[in-house]
DNA sequence: TTAATACTAGAACACTCATTCTAATTGCAA
DNA sequence: TTGCAATTAGAATGAGTGTTCTAGTATTAA
């Protein structure tokens, strides 16, 4: 015989959300579990309910976001570079609050220590994930693997896109059309090579 | 009549130092007071004895190193906006650990609150020189001050410098040649305006 | 020698959290 | 209706850390 206990007020994801609110709102000094509790008015015990720690539920909540852009990226990849350079603002205009969040902090600025055991194994995929992507890039794109042209490319279509993105959501303004401009531009001259 | 005290065993400037050691090795996280006396066999007491607080020991320290980048800088600038562009390279293989504090963190990581209040002025001052800096190099090169040229003498200046260096200071590498000519072709193409 | 002073020394305090713990609800199966 | 389990609820706990406080020590002028 099976017993239903009580209907639960709040999900898993309603956690991951208001947590995602707190640090894009007031930074992630501003995190602790009694603000993400009170800004959703749930109370600590049910953090605790589905989330074994504080760090878990903050890693889940990064490999989320990290999954979803990522996702969109190794696509535009796999079709054309240029528009893989030119995917990140398009993703931040869209996704403002997850693009704050990947772009103007960093792990350390969330979790207290490492990640947890079982998320960790995500992490290594995805960031193998998009290693392999611009590994395959580069080949195709240049023809050969070397240290040269791998650096080439990951600035190319991540370094300079977060570097043209950044100081607008520092701002809290989306980016304007310019930053396209700049990506474009910047992208022609160091995948053509032009000197 | 005058009457020195005993001896000093240690310096403001030493207090400065091993805070940036601790950062640069440990990160903020480990930035505590105790690690910092304890880092140069220091007793707590003294770090008090000499700075009325931990934010106004870190924001000193913090506006030294702007200071110490920021000038060469401009200086460079000055003269060339291509020396400039690749001014942050060199500057960060001659000074490493002032790299890694000034392009891997910022000042959120190490303040807990605002700036100091007479710290403030010196703050804006830097941030006002860079900017006139940069306002007065675009007006020169593109004839016109107006938002997109400002944001394209940023870019080019700024932005793509820091992100083709951070991804070598957050591997603890010091960054290979390859950077330099990164950073002049893309300076090449968004100053010049490249289609 | 002595007194005044600048500094070292580090234990005690106060405060902020993450986490734990116990009790109170609620919905369903019987 | 009753009992069980899922969930809410939030007070108590404990660890970590910036700051304060009191005491001790070295240096120099007189």
């Amino acid at each position: 015989m099976f017993v239903m206990g009580r209907k639960a007020h709040f999900k898993r994801d309603e956690f991951m959300d208001a947590a995602l609110r707190v640090v894009v709102e007031r930074g992630p000094g501003a995190l602790t579990i009694a603000a993400l509790a009170s800004g959703m008015k749930a109370p600590i015990g049910s953090v605790y309910h589905r989330f074994p720690s504080r760090d878990v539920l903050l890693a889940e909540m990064w490999i989320r976001v990290v999954e979803s852009f990522q996702q969109g990226f190794l696509a535009a990849l796999a079709c054309n570079g240029l528009l893989a350079s030119l995917y990140t603002v398009n993703w931040v205009r869209e996704h403002p609050n997850e693009g704050r969040l990947l772009l103007l902090y960093r792990r350390e600025d969330l979790l207290s220590g490492d990640w947890p055991d079982h998320l960790r194994d995500q992490i290594v995929r995805l960031s193998q994930e998009l290693d392999s992507g611009i590994r395959s890039f580069a080949e195709k794109r240049f023809g050969s693997l070397t240290k040269e042209t791998l650096r080439r490319a990951t600035f190319a279509l991540v370094d300079v896109p977060l570097a043209a993105v950044r100081p607008h959501l520092q701002e809290g303004q989306p980016p304007p059309g310019i930053v396209d401009e700049l990506i474009r531009e910047t992208y022609l001259a160091i995948i053509r090579g032009d000197k």
